[in-house]
DNA sequence: ATGTGC
């Protein structure tokens, strides 16, 4: 692959072939070893009908299902735009969101053992059913997959602010119950409230480190300050989506005259039938991932209350995979652009209008969620920010997880991590020796070429104190 | 990511 390096932290890809626009890409040399692969699907992605600017991909770009980890494309949907569910991925809305608590880590200490063990009987989480509501009516999954988090606050299961520190209020309006199959509603119906497996986690975090004191006070942030942070996506229902909606696409595809380089990037236009019922799914999709963190948040809520007497404010949710209907100026032009961020967070600057107007001044928080052991960041979007205002979404595989479970057993994992001072309450130890830290990339190196590529802004890093795992 | 395979 030929990478051409226009400046630091930026590479470009000459279209050639079928391709319809560049492909940019942002990271350093050393984060794009051995991206081969994933280089060659921003290739891919770059075909799509009605794709502008660019196929952009963001530091931690990896392998993924079409397209890359990391990738963001967006269509101009009065142009024959596509939409494709592998730009978004099989975890529809999965995403970040971080509470602060009126508490540090000192004062938090004598308790934190509680409040691991309290964490330990309220989240559910692993693979398979389970979930902090067991549904009651067959009216009541409906209302959440068009409610979302507003639905679950209503319900008495937050507080009436926690809606305006998340993405979209924590509800878009352009649910589709009915593209939802029976499938995936029996998926779903076992799972609300509930972190599912794999690098889904709640941590218990102390601020490590504040580097813009201005931008976190306002975020609610300061060194020392204990944080929980939850990152699960839709489980089985957004999985389900995915594949019905994929299958259909790639049925659908030809009588549009759609060709694609890939099968996996099979998409139809967004204003066809197809393409209208996958973003219908998908914001139900979306609603139940959001009404998912607001529940866990809720039982994470409580524990603190009676383990610690601690009160815990939401900072910010946002998901790291959606599509979503943006205006943007294009070569000059305000286009209706339908931008997939797939393992890629979007990252407003500041004074953008859609974000919430104690926050406006100073950009959107961006959360990422670290490796297991380490440390996650706060971020905020910036003025001018590239890839139609993205940027990074975490750290990225580097080892499969065959290859980390040979490399750790969970047993030694634990021991290490509390020998560390960090408090594990695993659900399985296989689940553990596969999210080993050194199965990542150094999520450090991620978000430091994030911001140097003029994504975002660094604000604060977080590390664990205890951590939830499936 | 995922009732960890079609």
């Amino acid at each position: 692959m030929e990478l051409v390096e226009e400046r630091p932290y930026r590479f470009r890809i000459e279209p050639r072939g079928g391709m319809r626009v560049p492909g940019v890409v942002f990271a350093s040399r050393a984060l794009l070893a051995d991206a081969e692969e994933s280089l060659k699907q921003v290739v891919n992605v770059a075909t799509l009908p009605g794709i502008v600017a660019a196929s952009y991909a963001m530091p931690d770009i990896h392998w993924g299902y079409g397209f890359p980890i990391g990738g963001v494309a967006a269509t101009d949907v009065d142009h024959g735009g596509v939409v494709s569910p592998g730009g978004v991925g099989f975890d529809i809305s999965c995403g970040v969101r971080l509470l602060a608590a009126d508490t540090d880590r000192r004062a938090l200490e004598p308790a934190l053992p509680a409040v691991m063990d309290g964490l330990d009987r309220a989240i559910p989480r692993g693979a398979g059913p389970g979930g902090v509501w067991h549904l009651t009516g067959p009216g009541q999954l409906e209302r959440i997959l068009q409610g979302g988090s507003r639905y679950a606050v209503e319900q008495g299961y937050g507080e009436e602010r926690d809606l305006m520190r998340c993405e979209d209020g924590g509800a878009v309006a352009d649910a589709d119950v009915t593209r939802v199959s029976e499938r995936a509603r029996e998926r779903g119906s076992g799972q609300v409230g509930s972190l599912g497996s794999a690098n889904h986690f709640l941590e218990v975090q102390q601020v490590a480190e504040v580097y813009d004191e201005t931008v976190a006070a306002a975020f609610g942030i300061a060194a020392g300050q204990v944080c929980v942070m939850i990152h699960c996506g839709s489980r089985g229902l957004g999985h389900q989506i995915c594949t019905d909606h994929v299958r259909a696409m790639d049925r659908a595809m030809t009588r549009y005259g759609i060709t694609v380089p890939d099968r996996q990037l099979a998409c139809t236009p967004v204003h066809s039938p197809e393409g209208r019922a996958y973003l219908g799914a998908m914001a139900a999709a979306a609603n139940y991932g959001r009404a998912n963190r607001q529940l866990l948040s809720d039982a994470a809520r409580r524990v603190f209350r009676s383990a610690a007497g601690t009160r815990l404010s939401l900072v910010y949710d946002v998901s790291h995979n959606l599509a979503k209907a943006e205006t943007h100026t294009v070569a000059g032009r305000r286009r209706r652009l339908c931008v997939h961020r797939k393992g890629a967070t979007r990252a407003f600057p500041p004074g953008h209008p859609d974000l919430p107007e104690d926050l406006r001044e100073f950009g959107q928080p961006v959360l990422i969620p670290g490796t297991m052991g380490t440390a996650s960041y706060v971020l905020t979007g910036v003025p001018g920010g590239d890839a139609f205002f993205s940027t990074c979404h975490g750290a990225g595989r580097v080892m499969s997880r065959h290859q980390a479970a040979r490399a750790v057993t969970g047993t030694e994992l634990r021991a290490r991590l509390e020998a560390g001072g960090i408090a594990v309450r695993p659900r399985s130890l296989r689940g553990l020796s596969e999210e080993t830290p050194e199965a990542y990339k150094d999520v450090g190196e991620v978000v430091a070429a994030s911001e140097s590529a003029g994504l975002c802004r660094t604000v604060a890093r977080l590390v664990p104190l205890g951590v939830l795992k499936g």
